[in-house]
DNA sequence: CGGAAATTTGAAATCGCTCAATGATAGTGG
DNA sequence: CCACTATCATTGAGCGATTTCAAATTTCCG
């Protein structure tokens, strides 16, 4: 029932062996319900998660119980890894479905990484992705409305699981209550609920619960303005092989 | 008059020889005069920067001239790396004031980061490093108000410039236009105008033009609600010198 | 079926935007 | 040193999007 942990980087086709390794760090599987806490903002972070399965998200929380969703995570993301570089984790991480996840202490991780050239270039070049989109989201919510903020966000999911499944879906099931929504987009819950409304009655995308179905992709995005961004890169990250002077191994 | 390269990345305290290696990559000095463009977003992006002086924005354009700041950067900083991963440029790099930069080809960045574990791990904690601060921008814009972000933003800069200068001052000499401000903050220029003198009024800073002194650093703190970030990490990464299965050259 | 959580709706208040005009400042050439 | 011009900063007034507060309705789950 595991499900291939090939996405652990979006820049990096992994071969059986190297997963193996990297399944191999896993030292611990855990289930969380939904709206479970899995980590919190704040709290030590010696570990990474991998998101075997569900939805989950990365909030930053300010004062007075506002706090700001930053990403959503998809099943095959690492979680946690922003984190690495602070004492305490920066964000709190939450369940927004049932989720499993594989527990990776971050000095295996790290270990990986020193050892294999071709995990490490996968892993900055994600990183580097993820600058991207966050770079897009906060382009996003300074700079268009509610409405447009939700079409991209839309979209945004839309695509992600369109690389996850190989194939695009119109229909997208959102785990989000309206209130998580909210803090996705940066607005207030009532204000998703009839932004949410409104998008319906343009006739661009169809509501049915937390089902959603996206009619007119072509509108939604002109409606969203996200600069479409083509994922891909040089060969030169493209590392062929170990043996060119990195080993896969410790000594 | 060239600056010092050590901060190349925020987690590798470079010797002699590693800055003469990054030194040897550069294969051209630019220099740009206030508001000029470095780089468009969209055009193909088969260089990074690295900002000898001045300091530089990088923007997301969407429709309509209207355009969103995502990043600030000082002195030392390196820019471009997030467009590795696309085709075209991810962000457009202006200068925000005369800027000197030295152009170093992603290919030798590239060749840098596979045959040195120490800069690799080095680039890839500062990658983690920018998706906090990105983080914590997108949270900012999106969850506080106008003189909330501008305090969250003088002194986010306030704190940059300590870390460059290695004492802090509260005298900020910001060569950002209003309208420019505005772009960072994600609001318009009128209400940059008004939120600068109404912060002003404040008492928490004083303003003579563009020179801005902090005059109550705890409470602006408190009012910009930014969570204070530590910026450390694990002696996992801190790979002690080559000789663990890695090669310094090629080959 | 009952209770809790989530969604929906209304009305008033607020923040930031837009449009438009005025004032200040800095760089330029005479 | 001054006039000239462009850029930048400031101010006012009205409008619109989003928030806030509060209540009603629906859905979900045990």
């Amino acid at each position: 029932m595991k499900k291939p942990i090939a996405r652990l980087s979006d820049f990096l086709r992994l071969d059986e062996a190297e997963r193996q390794l990297v399944e191999g760090m896993t030292i611990e599987t855990r289930r969380y319900r939904r709206h479970e806490i899995i980590h919190s903002q704040g709290e030590p972070a010696r570990e990474i998660f991998y998101l075997a399965d569900g939805w989950a998200g990365a909030c930053v929380d300010v004062a007075a119980g506002s706090r700001q969703m930053v990403k959503i995570h998809l099943p095959s993301d690492l979680l946690g890894t922003p984190s690495i570089v602070l004492d305490g984790a920066a964000e709190t991480l939450i369940a927004l479905s049932p989720v499993t996840i594989e527990v990776i202490p971050v000095s295996s991780f790290a270990k990986l990484f020193m050892s294999s050239p071709r995990h490490a270039a996968a892993m900055f070049l994600a990183a580097q992705k993820e600058r991207v989109m966050l770079m897009d989201r906060l382009t996003s919510v300074a700079r268009t409305n509610a409405m447009q903020r939700l079409a991209a966000f839309l979209l945004h999911v839309h695509d992600r699981l369109a690389i996850i499944n190989e194939e695009a879906n119109p229909l997208i099931e959102l785990p989000l209550s309206q209130e998580e929504l909210a803090d996705v987009l940066g607005i207030t819950p009532v204000h998703a609920n009839r932004t949410m409304a409104q998008l319906d009655t343009t006739g661009l995308v169809e509501r049915r619960g937390r089902r959603i179905t996206i009619k007119d992709l072509p509108a939604l995005r002109s409606l969203g303005a996200s600069p479409d961004r083509k994922y891909e890169c040089d060969p030169e990250w493209q590392v062929p092989v170990p043996d060119t002077g990195w080993r896969t191994g410790r000594s």
